[in-house]
RNA sequence: GCGCCCCUAGCUCAACGGUGGAGCACCGGAUCCUUAAUCCGGAGGUUGGGUGGUUCGAGUCCCCCGGGGCGCACCA
């Protein structure tokens, strides 16, 4: 049976990786032998890398400050020169210069000093100086290891760059690019200021059906699951809007959701599969009031995520400074174009209109989506800085409120900025019969195989019944803004594990 | 869905169709103020997978499969 050919798993032939791995398990191994716990339960940490860079300023080189600190984070360097070493502890703060004397170090420290490898976790304690040439420093005495890191870090200069391991292992790629780091810090505090601005404008913070026996509130398609005790097909939600509405009637007055929506349709550059919208209604107010608290809201993203309201896009310089101009959707259009058009004109001219400005329109539009898409492919690409387009026609607003002197156009309002849509919204239908008869038409559109009509929901309509006052209801791209903010141009790389295909099982 | 491109050591990248290399990381050694430390030595590879094809010869050209990226279409 034995082949004399046959490399065992023990010799040089192993994988090198495995041998990376091993060399590390040998001197955790070691150090166990020693009595040192290679993954003790705790450290008490007394003090952040950038605290000590904030204290401790502009000190003189050789300066010994006094100061006794205890540190946690990994090792992301270290330089070893005989019986004097130093590393850098990087924490969730930053990074700050270890230095390391053999003669000053414990034995339990100096074991666990040349045990250690690049990507370990460990507790520093010492002394807060300046080195001979500067550099703010923990003088260690002791040094205390936290967690073995098993595999090799990426390379510390480099980085990670394969997109793929990016975003399969995320962790990975936050603890080696600090550029990632950077993006989801922005997110992040973008999202918790605009929490902050809600809470602050007294709006309640809701939570609403994520499995719904119909999504609707947006034109999608949605993906399907199905629930084993009621034995019934569900849908992951596509918009929280018809619940929040639904609220209202209940006297939530100010409610949002930060929600994560599904929609299954195509993946790219800027479509998620799952993506976070924030949606808000607020009770008594119209669009004038939507159009506030959308500025409110993004203006507060940008100054508490990034500190500054000019964004690069490309060559341009992007300011979001408010207020941004509101202008009607008709008016810019009889700018851009050279004619007024209107959703009441002969729909063959509508599309004689579309076809001269590179629009191909579809035999199923109506006249409402065709000036809706003379909008959407030839206005919006060209507005660069915010401008908050107002008047949309009804027939692309199926749960928006007519104009009051024109039953053809919607008052709703898109926010538009890079040539991107960024926010959506508008004074809410509460007419249960007009709420029912769109429903109507949409669903007789369904009915004829339009996978993305609207279903009629019942259950919304009767909530109408109840009354809902007049609400303005907006919808902000949460991740979209983030690119806009972080400045980066793949939704992929604001989310941070999105969707791939499973990796192969091997 | 369609088109184009990418996949080489743990990481970042080289290699005219002609013996698969380098830097970092790793291992051994030297080094008491370094900071992408340095110096000496060493080890590490089924070039995404294919007992598919062409060729005297394939990491390289062709085909199939897998994964990813970008563009177009749908969508926010």
């Amino acid at each position: 049976m034995t082949n004399e050919t046959d490399p065992s798993p023990d010799e040089a032939t192993a994988p090198t990786l495995d041998a990376l791995i091993g060399e590390r398990r040998k001197k955790r191994e070691e150090l166990a032998a020693r009595g040192i716990d290679p993954y003790p339960s705790r450290y008490d940490r007394t003090a952040l890398a950038d605290d000590l860079h904030v204290r401790h300023a502009g000190l003189e080189p050789d300066t010994r400050t006094g100061e006794q600190v205890k540190l946690a984070g990994r090792v992301t360097a270290v330089r070893r020169h005989g019986k004097l070493s130093f590393a850098t502890l990087t924490d969730s703060s930053g990074s700050i210069q270890l230095l390391l004397q053999s003669s000053t170090l414990g034995d339990e420290a100096a074991a666990v000093l040349d045990a250690v490898d690049l990507g370990d976790w460990v507790g520093a304690a010492g002394e807060v100086i300046t080195s001979r040439r500067g550099e703010l420093s923990v003088d260690v005495t002791v040094l205390t290891l936290l967690s073995k890191a098993l595999r090799p870090l990426p390379d510390k200069w480099h980085g990670l760059t394969e997109t793929d391991t990016r975003y399969r292992q995320r962790e990975v790629d936050l603890l080696a690019n600090p550029d990632s780091r950077r993006v989801f810090d922005i997110r992040f505090k973008a999202i918790a200021a605009m929490r902050r601005h809600m809470e602050s404008e007294h709006f309640v913070e809701v939570e609403t059906p994520i499995l719904q026996p119909q999504a609707g509130g947006a034109i999608a398609r949605p993906f399907l699951t199905h629930a084993n005790a009621l034995d019934i097909e569900l849908s992951l939600r596509i918009a929280p809007e018809l619940y929040l509405k639904r609220l209202v009637v209940g006297g939530y007055e100010r409610v949002f959701e930060i929600a994560r929506n599904f929609r299954n349709e195509g993946v790219s550059t800027r479509h998620s599969p799952e993506f976070t919208a924030l949606e808000a209604y607020r009770a008594f107010g119209d669009l004038t009031e939507g159009m506030d608290l959308t500025e409110a809201l993004v203006v507060a993203a940008a100054r508490e995520s990034i500190g500054r309201f000019t964004v690069a896009f490309g060559d341009e310089e992007i300011d979001l400074t408010p207020p941004w101009p509101r202008l009607q959707l008709l008016d810019l259009l009889e700018e851009r174009l050279g004619l007024r058009v209107h959703p009441t004109d002969d729909i063959g001219h509508l599309r004689e209109v579309c076809a001269r400005h590179g629009v191909t329109p579809l035999p199923e539009w109506g006249p409402g989506k065709l000036v809706f898409e003379l909008y959407d492919q030839v206005l919006l690409p060209e507005l660069l800085s915010p401008v908050l387009v107002c008047g949309f026609p009804v027939e692309v607003s199926p749960l928006a409120r007519h104009t009051a002197d024109d039953p053809t156009m919607a008052d709703r309002f898109e926010l538009c900025i890079v040539g991107r849509e960024f926010a959506n919204g508008y004074s809410e239908l509460n007419i249960p019969e007009e709420q029912a008869e769109r429903f109507e038409v949409s669903a007789a559109a369904k009915a004829r195989g339009d996978v993305e009509a609207h279903p009629a929901d019942q259950a919304f309509v009767r909530s109408l019944q109840y009354g809902l006052p007049p609400t303005a209801g907006i919808g902000i791209g949460i991740d979209r803004l983030i690119m806009l903010l972080a400045e980066v141009d793949a939704i992929r790389d604001v989310i941070l594990f999105p969707m791939l295909r499973p990796e192969a099982a091997d």
